[in-house]
DNA sequence: CATTAGT
DNA sequence: ACTAATG
């Protein structure tokens, strides 16, 4: 009857309309799942029907089956999805890895129904003849299904340590980073740590550089508890610690740093939130700033980012799409309570973000706190303008930034050095055989063959991003 | 290009 | 909502 059940059958409902191939409404499930486990304690009972409905996410279709669940204990739309799909899929979807999209074809072209089917397959050498299976994929198939095997790993392949922990971890890290000497001017936690959530599944690094992003990607992936390198570009590295941890860094140029700092914060909800209120005043968020149309404009601190929304900065531990947005309204502009309110305001444009690195409120260490204005009165300043924006599109956004003076120059990859293999690239950021850094042979996330160091960072870079949708 | 993953 | 890494 608690909440959490429910939240879990919902998770689960997800899953198997994923495995259908169903569009919107696994998010919608999760999302109401979300709002069920972070109910306070005192609803977690739901008993007032009518309040149910209330609920972010929860409307009649939702509120419906929690009802049945309560009274019958059932959930019959559950029931069918269940009997469709066998139940061991759900665990192989829950591979690292593996998606709904490759599960399904496990299921439908091989026959395959659990994890141990799977792994009998894979002995077999029956993947390798599934188009789009080669060796590569094999061996991460293997390794994730090894991990799951031994510890009883819920999902994503990793368990989530307490607060504190998650914290220590962090420090040690960062303090290990920085004493490698690599160039990276800021460098800060994000995530659930820094919303300061009971636990977290993983940390978050954010760092700046004018240099170059690869050599700070190159140091990172050499720190001593760094044990397997899951994926790592220009831009962003994924790697798992000795204790299992996983660690998410990116790399942004420093005028970036706000609009990044606030993406990899998070939550998720929060993000989709402000974006989406972003679009209608005819902005775009990402994490190298904001656009307009051509207009592009930088977001040296969170501030310019909730600022350039007609918000004042929020605390990192509200950001869960809670009301978070609603409050910051009434307390910046008391007298307008609704957020839907185009009327009068309609023709006014959102006041341009700053561009200038100098003043940076709320942007300090992770734990300060910005001078305050939470709740009170006093909005969002004026901005300087912005003195500098995006070369090429959006889109193009591995951000360039030219400095007008001579701040700060955020190097593209050259078209040679992404097409990689050719002549004149400085190749895989992890360098080949023989020119291991100092912390022992690089790791990475799978031996490329089967033996041997071969390039890292296998990442043949993209194609030219300045291609843009209008 | 599609899949997976990330906030 | 919007982006990165990868085969």
């Amino acid at each position: 009857m608690a909440n959490e059940e429910i939240a879990r059958i919902f998770y689960e409902i997800a899953d198997l309309l994923d495995l259908e191939g169903v569009r919107f409404k696994p998010e919608a499930y999760r999302r109401a799942a979300r709002t069920l486990e972070q109910l306070p304690s005192e609803v977690r009972t739901l008993k007032d029907p009518q309040a149910i409905r209330a609920l972010p996410g929860i409307g009649e279709a939702l509120s419906l089956k929690i009802e049945e669940y309560r009274e019958t204990g059932k959930v019959p739309y559950l029931d069918r999805l269940r009997e469709k799909w066998p139940p061991g899929l759900l665990e192989i979807m829950r591979l690292e890895g593996v998606g709904p999209k490759t599960t399904r074809r496990f299921h439908q072209e091989l026959g395959i129904a659990d994890l141990a089917g799977l792994k009998a397959a894979l002995e077999a050498g029956q993947l390798d003849h599934l188009a789009g299976f080669k060796a590569r994929k094999v061996e991460l198939l293997r390794r994730a299904l090894s991990q799951a095997g031994t510890v009883g790993l819920p999902s994503g392949g990793g368990r989530r340590i307490p607060l504190p922990e998650a914290q220590r971890m962090a420090d040690e890290l960062m303090a290990a980073f920085r004493a490698s000497g690599v160039p990276v001017d800021r460098l800060v936690y994000a995530g659930s740590l820094r919303r300061r959530r009971e636990d977290v599944g993983d940390l978050d690094l954010l760092a700046t550089t004018r240099g170059d992003p690869r050599s700070v990607m190159e140091a990172f992936l050499h720190l001593p508890p760094v044990r397997e390198v899951r994926l790592s570009g220009e831009t962003k590295t994924t790697v798992v610690l000795d204790g299992g941890l996983q660690v998410d860094l990116r790399v942004v140029a420093p005028e970036a740093f706000g609009a990044a700092w606030q993406y990899f914060t998070g939550s998720k909800d929060h993000n989709i939130r402000l974006r989406t209120l972003a679009q209608q005043k005819g902005w775009k968020i990402n994490e190298y700033g904001l656009s307009r149309g051509e207009e592009r404009t930088a977001a040296p601190t969170e501030e310019a980012v909730y600022a350039a929304v007609g918000f004042p900065w929020i605390p990192p531990e509200i950001r869960e799409n809670q009301g978070e947005f609603e409050a910051a309204l009434e307390g910046a502009s008391p007298g307008r309570s609704s957020l839907g309110t185009s009327g009068g305001s309609s023709t006014s444009m959102p006041p341009p973000p700053s561009g200038r690195g100098t003043s940076t409120p709320g942007s300090g260490r992770p734990g300060a706190r910005s001078s305050g204005t939470w709740g009170s009165s006093s909005g969002p300043r004026t901005w300087p303008r912005a003195r500098s924006g995006w070369r090429g599109s959006a889109g193009a956004c591995r951000g360039w930034w030219e400095g007008s003076g001579s701040s700060s120059r955020w190097r593209p990859p050259s078209a040679a050095q992404r097409r990689g293999r050719g002549r004149s690239g400085p190749g895989p950021t992890c360098g080949s055989p023989g020119r291991e850094g100092p912390g022992g042979p690089c790791p990475r996330p799978l031996a490329r063959g089967s033996a041997g160091p071969g390039p890292i960072c296998s990442s043949t870079p993209r194609m030219d991003p300045s291609r843009r949708r209008v």
